[in-house]
DNA sequence: CAAGGGTGTGACGCGTTTGTGACTGCTTTT
DNA sequence: AAAAGCAGTCACAAACGCGTCACACCCTTG
């Protein structure tokens, strides 16, 4: 049986751990700015506060996206109220889904519960596949027909961004928001060389050209 | 409050409904042949299986996007294998994406949450047919039979514009205006290039001559 | 502190798009 | 029948948009 690994923003760890008898099962840690105390195996989740002393919920969400040590864990993101604006954020952030708070004792663990029954079929689904393309999202890793496509992290959250929105064009606009890029404000050409060395870096793996330009508007993910 | 409703053309809808827990974010409903059983606000979403049994998923598809109540529902169609012809049916049908089967409770919810906060926004009138003439107004890309039509920028504007006002007598000032051409003013003969430009794409995909001349008046978008 | 990879930006060059004038042929008017 | 009006088409030059490169500035690593 997988241990499961909570993080917590907040103090609640401590309380989580009298409250459950089963402790076999469960680990807690509380998640500072810097990640988790300690590396774990097994699946992760993390309920992250929207207000934390020292750093915002949503940078927090970004940096266990983008560490590889917890880029696949489960991201609850614990709002204090319920507005929508904040909800898209999160999820925008990487958060997986949030819970409108305060966070409960039965709130943590009928998720995490849940989660067990969700378990191993979820790593699964967090790859998709369009075509000869795929995107594993855990793994944080593209292939073209088994062929890995070596990509650096801007390149891999673009293509990521393109694959979740085929057959639409996305604006320079749209993409760079995707990104979460906001500050400082990015140029529109700039998005062109994103394009030009995601496409080359597809290529190198084999793989052929389903990023199509749309003159004077943008970009569109080909899926056909 | 955004509530998300899924429709589903299988019987994994009640499994969902139990597996889910907040129920205020999802609703669930059966999707037959005649469409939805009530109809909905907010966004809505719909996992169409290639083979049901009253029904084929590609007609079912095609009948979400007919229907003024659906039209603008994100289309995910469920595949048995992954049969590359079969994919392209169905994005032409109108299917937003896909997943290759068998449709897992997982897989709808990972796909729902990711897609819903990750994507774009869809913009009301996303697509429309007029006769053998289909405007994808996502992907900027218009078919005559299914048969792409390979526009200019400027050809594509214009065929929006021509389409949107059907059997209506648009004057080269119209169509200027339309276009949104301001500075510097444009020659109203110009519009003659244009018309002959979109003519001959049209053609060059296989397709009839909807554009008919007014003499001393302007052009019309036959609908016919 | 040095080294190295990732990323944003300005600049350059090329191909495509597009507005226009001219020519042609058809239609309407005188 | 001649003249005038109108639309279809072609060729061309200018403008535009995109791909690409090199470089500077990070930020991380050793």
């Amino acid at each position: 049986m997988d241990v499961v690994n909570i993080f917590l923003t907040s103090e609640l760890g401590e309380s989580l751990e009298d409250f459950v008898h089963d402790q076999r099962r469960f680990t807690f840690d509380r998640l500072g700015p810097e990640g988790p105390r300690r590396l774990v195996e097994g699946p992760m989740w993390a309920f992250v506060d929207w207000v934390m002393p020292e750093l915002a919920g949503l940078e927090m969400c970004r940096r266990l996206r983008a560490d590889a040590r917890t880029a696949d864990a489960h991201v609850t993101m614990v709002l204090e109220e319920d507005d929508p604006e904040d909800r898209r954020r999160a999820l925008r952030a990487g958060a997986d889904d949030y819970v409108i708070g305060p966070l409960t004792r039965t709130a943590v663990l009928d998720r995490v519960l849940a989660l067990q029954s969700r378990g191993v079929e979820r790593q699964a689904t967090r790859r998709f596949e369009l075509g000869a393309l795929t995107i594993d999202m855990a793994a944080l890793q593209a292939r073209w027909n088994e062929q890995p496509i070596v990509l650096r992290p801007n390149e891999f959250r673009l293509l990521r961004f393109l694959a979740e929105n085929p057959n639409r064009v996305l604006t320079r606009e749209d993409l760079i928001a995707g990104l979460g890029k906001r500050e400082p404000p990015i140029d529109e050409r700039t998005v062109d060389v994103w394009i030009g060395r995601l496409r080359r870096a597809i290529k190198a793996a084999g793989g052929g050209n389903p990023l199509r330009t749309v003159r004077s508007l943008g970009y569109v993910f080909d899926l056909s």
